[in-house]
DNA sequence: TCCTTATCGCCAACGATTGTTGAAAAACAA
DNA sequence: TTGTTTTTCAACAATCGTTGGCGATAAGGA
């Protein structure tokens, strides 16, 4: 995803006004790497504009992903996640237990599907989700004072 | 998943009843490589039952599901896909037009994570989906007599 | 300025899935 | 066969993430 100014400056040039929520909207998700939901980018957002609706965090958020800026992915916790990363060529752990999702930044070109074995699916891409548990969910909880952690 | 038969006799032990509606299920499970849907699954077991429920469906899925007898995926197609192949290592193949799912069956024992690109994540499993079109939504469709197709 | 677009709030609707209830049917152990 | 337990069905309502209206207001931008 490019700069803020540099969102600006497309938005304009493709039609669309600039606001100030979207302004903000840019600037939450700038070097955001956590793929947050709709849901979580509303919330970081609401404490700078306490009155932004989810309507259009949502549509600012197709609107960056029309452009190109972002990606949008189901990684099966439920929620469509966002992703500002769209220059690295990468593939994503996912979290089992609380849904987190992180980049993996590494390209398989040893992933060549076998001769015959791709029943005639013409192939454009692969996908690969790595499940297991992030830092926080493998901590043990009982080591020293418990440390409480919430489930989202 | 196992036969039928075996079925019918594991959820005998595991006190579970055994009802014409779940053999039914059973039997429309068996050998099939769609990867349906509840819905799917439900289509085709009214053929010969009319009256099931979409519930009943529903209900014995998981507990197939339940008993490691099928397997439940996600692979961003909206609903969740049904697999009773879970004795092959496999990936899939998904047609980004129609949605069909298809196994594929390879090990890629390359998939290793580049040294400190995990983030510390404790890393169970990998997920390769291969996103493509099928050969049915390959096929040109404008060749001799057209042909029709439904979008399901 | 003036036209266009965006936003808000509010509420309804979506599709996939799960839950509820109560009555009827079936499974199966004794 | 009888009696107990489970399952099913129908008909709903409810869930969750998401999208869609609506009119009123506010703001962008040439
Ligand atoms: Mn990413
Ligand atoms: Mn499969
Ligand atoms: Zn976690
Ligand atoms: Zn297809």
């Amino acid at each position: 995803m490019r700069t803020p100014e540099e969102l600006t400056e497309l938005f304009r040039s493709s039609g669309r006004k600039v606001t100030a929520q979207r302004q903000c909207i840019f600037r939450v998700l700038q070097g955001d790497e956590t793929h947050p939901s709709a849901e979580a980018v509303h919330a970081v957002v609401s404490r700078e504009m306490e009155t932004i609706s989810l309507k259009t965090v949502y549509q600012t958020l197709h609107d960056l992903a029309e452009l190109g800026e972002i990606a949008s992915l189901d990684v099966g916790t439920g929620m469509t996640r966002f992703d500002p990363n769209v220059t690295d060529l990468h593939h994503h752990l996912v979290c089992r237990q609380c849904g987190s999702v992180r980049d993996l930044v590494a390209v398989f070109p040893e992933l060549r599907i076998p001769e015959g074995a791709d029943l005639g699916f013409d192939v454009g891409s692969a996908e690969i989700v790595f499940r297991g548990l992030c830092p926080e969910c493998r901590a043990p909880a009982g080591r020293g004072r418990a440390r409480a952690r919430s489930s989202t």
